[in-house]
Formats: structure tokens, sequence, C-alpha cells
DNA sequence: GTTGAAAGTCGTGCCCA
DNA sequence: TGGGCACGACTTTCAAC
């Protein structure tokens, strides 16, 4: 899809502040509601915006714990299977397959460290997961839900 | 700060819909929308909520290279000094200093390889810096923007 | 792409239980 | 806490330009 430097600005707009009004995000972008409300659709039918979500502090949730663990796997295992695999796990945030010694980086968010070890039991148990390592995170220092280009 | 089930339950709501109206959430959760708007506010000067975000497909952004980046730092260097440093790189979308060998661990997104590794050498360019070791993404396998507790 | 108008919905402050 | 009400703003869909 095309996407000119007007959407990149409504996109910016709308990961700064998704409940922004399509007024609002129209004034900073010099478009009218409607124009900006139509572009929106657009790229959202395009599946460049995929959705508007609520960024929460994840230690107010009870959500304390964090590690990422590096997955290696039996030599025939797909990406798709790994991917079907961890998102059984809900306490999985992010996995990918990545170069280097590992076949894929799994990114673990628990409630503390007895749960993160019960979700890395599972993960663990799955067939074609020969190891794993786990790093702990200690703190974390940024965690952008998105960044995009630009601003206004 | 008390968050109580129904608090939850709007939390859900809004992760999964940031656009849904107070009417909308009320609706799912048993409470009118005013209601639903002051525990909303409450929330959000609690910082509970942070804010409301666009969930935007990297890869229609021209964002399409990743790569987590472990950090190996010399003796005296602060959490504080890595988060200044690495806040500084719009290419950086979350950075955490974790146990094992690395000091932290920093997840870049950049436009190609090519923009990866000049991320990569502006990094290294940090005096506290000593070495680094990467590892390419190949494919994102999951990639929630927040996971957060039971759904209604 | 724009404007303007329509009807319906929503946000939000205020008051009461 | 919660709900109800009221007013103004916003959304959304038209039409016509």
């Amino acid at each position: 899809m095309q996407i000119d430097d007007v959407d990149q600005r409504i996109i910016a707009s709308l990961v700064a502040d998704a409940r922004a009004s399509y007024a609002e995000i129209g004034a900073r972008v010099s478009l009218s509601a409607p124009a900006v409300k139509r572009r929106v659709d657009r790229l959202r039918a395009a599946g460049v915006i995929r959705g508007f979500t609520a960024v929460i502090d994840p230690a107010a949730v009870g959500w304390t714990t964090e590690a990422f663990v590096e997955l290696f796997c039996a030599g025939r295992t797909t990406p798709a299977q790994i991917a079907v695999a961890v998102r059984r796990l809900p306490e999985v945030v992010g996995a990918y397959t990545v170069s280097g010694e590992a076949d894929a980086l799994v990114h673990l968010r628990a409630a503390d460290i007895a749960h993160l070890e019960d979700a890395l039991e599972r993960l663990r148990a799955q067939p074609f997961v020969t190891s794993t390592r786990s790093t702990i995170v200690l703190s974390r220092l940024v965690d952008s839900p998105t960044v995009v280009a630009a601003p206004t």
C-alpha cells in the first residue's frame, strides 16, 4: 500500500494518542476531520494500523518479572511450529526467530519468579525444545510500545 | 494503588480497543459511562494507564529490520547512564538491564541492515560500551503490544 | 480533496442517592 | 462509591462543489 507523509503524520498522531479526535488530528495535519477518518479507515483496512491499545504499567497490574529466553530447537523445527507453541503461553509478550546460536528468542512477562519458572517449564515441555538459556530482566530502561518516524 | 477486578476488566477492554467509548466499556463491565470515565481518569492519574496508542505494522512503515544487542559496559556504569544513552537513539524500542554475561539488552528496529549498522555504530560510540553482541531478528513470531490478565 | 448540514453518539461536569 | 441528566462537542454519513 502507498503511504504518503500525511498518512505518516496521522499514524504518528495516533501512536502518540490513540484517543485523539479526528478533528484534533486534522488540525495537526491540515486536513478536515472526514478526510482524516477516510485515511484512518483505509490504513486500518490495509493492516497498516492493526488496532488501538492502552499502554499499561506492567508493575501496576502485577506483572513484575521479565525474562528473555533463548530457545534451542530440534533440527527440523519450523518457525510456524515455534509460533504456535509460544502463542499458547499467555506469558509470552514477544517471540522472534534469530540469527546466531539460538533458534528463537522469547520475551516472557510473569507475576514473579515462581510464575516465570512455571512458564519456562511449560515452554521447555514443548517436544522440539532441546534446551533454553534464560536471561532475567533486572530493570526496564526503555519500553516503547511502538516507535514511528518523525512527529508533527 | 488499589485495583479491583472491575478496573482490571476496564483495562482489558482498553487494551483490546483503546478507542472504545465509555458507554461501550460500561456495557461490558456493567457500569455507566460516567462511572467508567472516573475510573479511567483515576487509573491514568495513578500511572496504571500510561496512555493510548495505535498498533502499527512495522513493515508497513518501512521498519523491516530488527536486532537484539547485548551490551557489555565498563565497570562503573549505572543503569541510568545506559538509559540516557539508549533513549537518544530513535531506533531503540526496548532496553533492559539483565542478569548474565551482558549488562544490558537493547532491542533495535531499523529500516534496513545499513540503518541498523548505523544505529549500532552510534550505540557503540557511547564511552561506557566496551563491546556488543548482536542478534538479528529473522522473523517476528509474536509481538503483543501489551498482555494483561483475563478478558471479559 | 473540500465544505456544510443532518442525526445520532459521546464526553464531561454537576447533582443526587 | 454509584447513577442520571444536560449541554456541547464529536462522529459519521450525506450531498454538492
